[in-house]
DNA sequence: AGCACGCCGACT
DNA sequence: GTCGGCGTGCTC
């Protein structure tokens, strides 16, 4: 029987922002649970508290004499920050790591408290009564108060920080001096609204019958709180945008309000001012580019109720609404969704749970739904809404597939098939835009040795190091930096060289072939400095260039009028990535890649260049036939046992310490094999496909089974293993479910 | 953050 | 002696 509750005391203060030991009563304990709200005596004088429970627990950890008793259960509905509580717990559940780890997560809020709360303290007595006081208690021997109101005697409001630090003058000072009504404490709460009102009025933008009819249907699932999840399967240019503007207007009227999770590349400029034309300052974005402080301004808008949607990426999630109507992610197949830190959690997961807590709906969306979501309304488990037709019944392009193959038999070595070599210069007589994308994994700028075959690594990472600019060598992972050589270290042969990245060689090559044309290049290179990105991408739509060279990152959200031609090289790269995901990436890059084209008046041109076109992500992907793709799909992952239809777990095994971290995997290995069954399989210790990053070595275990809650028996007792066990001393672990 | 404890100068 | 400001350390 749980006897302890670990408790977070609501202080935000660095000295306390730490866990509790507090004893359960007996009349309490069918009350106290993680995420209750409860009243505690704290500190000498056993003042009372508020706290929240973030662990249950039979282990006091603490001298069980001094744990003192929680006095009371806080009554009435859930608070906002109880929710996320729970949330936190739940998610610490479900995708591993610690509760704490999960709480930053969740309550970002609490972190930047202290650094927002903009503290001063002013004079509030004219000089010469200060300077009479000052001399009073220089005179009386009263240090700290000579020494504060000096200091405001120079400077008249000096921030708390100031005060309490460099001066040193403590808190019960401050409280004596304000009491005799020489200073004041003055905390401002100003927030900043990081939309500025361009003075343009909101268009009325009329829903087309297909438009209409899935708000519809989805506010009547609303109304009715069934809390079934919706997913909407639109194709490019469905107007996808407005069936959300319109369900979020809807919750609004009620009083309720939404958030809406976008793959942050994706909140373009056009974006932003839809929603704010139509939601005026009712609306606020998020974004990485933004300072703590306007994050968190936004924070406490939505909590006062200020706005009624917040638009931006995973972590918009955790914006604390106290009456939440919709949470809709849009482009939900996009893997920026996952985070990669701990908890590894999956935004849609996250956000399922958050829609039930608050009783509110979640709506994904997407061009291609990712298989796990399209199998979960194939179950009837989410509402299916179909948006075949482009807005105004715009033409799908005409996809065109070449087999690089047959180009290098009829003799063409270079990386560009005829095909799409006469199309570029169709455009370019027509003086319209082709879009090329490059799928980069796998083709990095690496540097080899061409007489012996010596490949330049990082040497904290089992990856090779890719050339910049100039002649600097560059680790993506650890971000290692050197000089290139002239020399190969390991035969001395002068024969060492790089090959470009793609995207810079293919740049390279677009203007030896097309020397009249204006290329742009788009990727983590010429994006890295601030609004990069929106540089480029509005010098494109201005018609700057008449060739945009790009990653992904260049078929994801923008809409180009004057695109005809988009070309998709090496499209099967992402197929041969180790893991089972491989074709549905493609599939995805290449219909988003599509869907780029053509989306004026003018019809678009496809063409994708491949060394498989036989594969089934391919094919289907130029047919544009979603469906076909997912039943193939599906029936792959039934027969291999993948997610959705079975669920998996990654554990992750490092440590600085090669030899102890191998040892240690096969430990947990032989450990986990102990639960397994019929219905649960433990595979590996295996190699990662990158096996040390940043001097830390890493292996890999994985677990399979059609029971999800069989995963996390055995997550959450290998977690206690672990913690128990002396010997993974310095040795991590971290688990990653589906 | 806010409370208690112990130190130290000042005043009765 | 003792009163009261001040600084430090601790809070299950």
């Amino acid at each position: 029987m749980p006897e302890y509750a670990r408790i977070i005391v609501d202080i935000s203060q660095k000295n306390v922002d730490r866990t509790f030991t507090y004893r359960i009563p007996d009349e309490l304990r069918k009350n106290v649970s993680e995420g209750v709200r409860v009243n505690v005596p704290f500190g000498g004088s056993n003042r009372h508290l508020t706290g929240y429970v973030i662990e249950i627990t039979d282990d006091p950890a603490f001298d069980p004499a001094k744990i003192k008793s929680i006095s009371s259960v806080e009554p009435g509905a859930i608070a906002v920050e109880e929710k996320m509580i729970k949330l936190a717990a739940w998610m610490r559940k479900n995708y591993g790591g610690t509760m704490n780890q999960a709480l930053k997560t969740v309550l970002p809020v609490k972190q930047k408290v202290r650094h927002l709360a903009r503290k001063t303290v002013r004079l509030t007595v004219d000089r010469q009564a200060a300077a009479e006081a000052l001399s009073i208690f220089e005179h009386k021997k009263y240090r700290a108060r000579a020494r504060l109101l000096g200091a405001l005697m120079i400077e008249k409001e000096i921030p708390y920080e100031v005060v309490t630090g460099k001066l040193n003058v403590t808190a019960s000072t401050i409280n004596d001096l304000t009491k005799l009504g020489f200073i004041e404490v003055d905390i401002r709460t100003e927030l900043r609204n990081p939309i500025y009102d361009t003075g343009k009025s909101g268009s009325d933008v009329k829903l087309n019958y297909e438009q209409k009819k899935v708000v519809e249907a989805i506010l009547e699932d609303y109304h009715k709180s069934t809390g079934v999840p919706h997913l909407i399967h639109g194709v490019t240019g469905s107007g996808k945008t407005e069936v959300y503007i319109e369900l979020i207007a809807a919750a609004a009227a009620e009083g309720k309000a939404s958030i809406m999770l976008i793959p942050e590349i994706a909140l373009t400029y056009q974006t932003v001012m839809r929603f704010y034309n139509r939601f005026k300052d009712r609306v606020s974005f998020l974004n990485s580019r933004m300072s703590a402080g306007e994050r968190y301004d936004q924070y406490l808008r939505a909590r006062e109720k200020q706005i009624d949607v917040i638009i931006g990426p995973r972590s918009a999630l955790f914006t604390p609404f106290p009456d939440l109507g919709f949470i809709i992610i849009d482009e939900e197949h996009e893997s920026t969704y996952r985070s990669e830190n701990v908890p590894k959690y999956d935004a849609r997961g996250v956000a399922k749970e958050l829609a039930r807590l608050s009783d509110a709906t979640l709506v994904l969306g997407s061009a291609t739904p990712s298989v796990e979501s399209y199998y979960q309304a194939k179950k009837a488990k989410y509402r299916l809404h179909e948006m075949p037709n482009r807005v105004g019944n715009r033409p799908m392009a005409n996809v065109t597939v070449v087999d690089m193959r047959e180009e290098l038999k009829t003799g063409n070595r270079s990386v560009l098939s005829g095909v799409l070599r006469e199309a570029i210069e169709k455009r370019l007589q027509k003086k319209e835009q082709t879009m090329l994308f490059i799928n980069r994994r796998g083709i990095a700028g690496f540097v080899s040795c061409r007489a012996c075959g010596y490949v330049l690594k990082c040497p904290h990472c089992d990856v090779s190091l890719s050339i910049h600019k100039g002649d600097r060598l560059v680790c993506h992972y650890c971000g290692y930096e050197t000089k290139m050589v002239r020399q190969c270290p390991v035969c001395g042969s002068y024969a060492i060289k790089g090959f470009k990245a793609g995207t810079q060689m293919m740049e390279d090559i677009i203007s030896r072939d097309f020397p009249k044309a204006k290329v742009l290049r788009m990727d983590s290179d010429t994006t890295k400095n601030k609004d990069g990105h929106e540089k480029i991408l509005s010098a494109f739509a201005n018609q700057q260039a008449d060739i945009l060279v790009g990653t992904q990152m260049i078929v994801k959200g923008h809409d180009f009028p004057n695109v005809t031609l988009v070309g998709a090289l090496a499209a099967d790269m992402s197929l041969n990535a180790p893991d089972y995901r491989g074709a549905e990436r493609t599939f995805q890059l290449l219909t988003q890649a599509a869907g780029r084209a053509g989306r004026g008046d003018v019809p678009g041109e496809v063409v994708i260049q491949t060394y498989s076109p036989e594969h089934y992500s391919i094919a289907m992907a130029a047919a544009q036939d979603f469906n076909s793709f997912y039943e193939k799909e599906i029936t792959y992952r039934k027969s291999l046992g993948y997610p959705p239809v079975a669920h998996m777990a990654n554990v992750l095994i490092t440590s600085k310490n090669n030899a102890r971290n191998s040892m240690c995997a096969l430990e947990l290995k032989k450990f986990m094999a102990g639960f397994e069954n019929d219905n649960l399989a433990v595979i590996g210790p295996s190699d990662l496909p990158i096996a040390r990053i940043n001097d830390i070595y890493r292996k890999g275990i994985y677990l399979k089974s059609p029971d999800r809650n069989a995963l996390v028996t055995v997550k959450d007792a290998a977690e206690e293993y672990v913690k128990q066990s002396r010997e993974f001393l310095g040795v991590n672990v971290q688990f990653e479910l589906d």
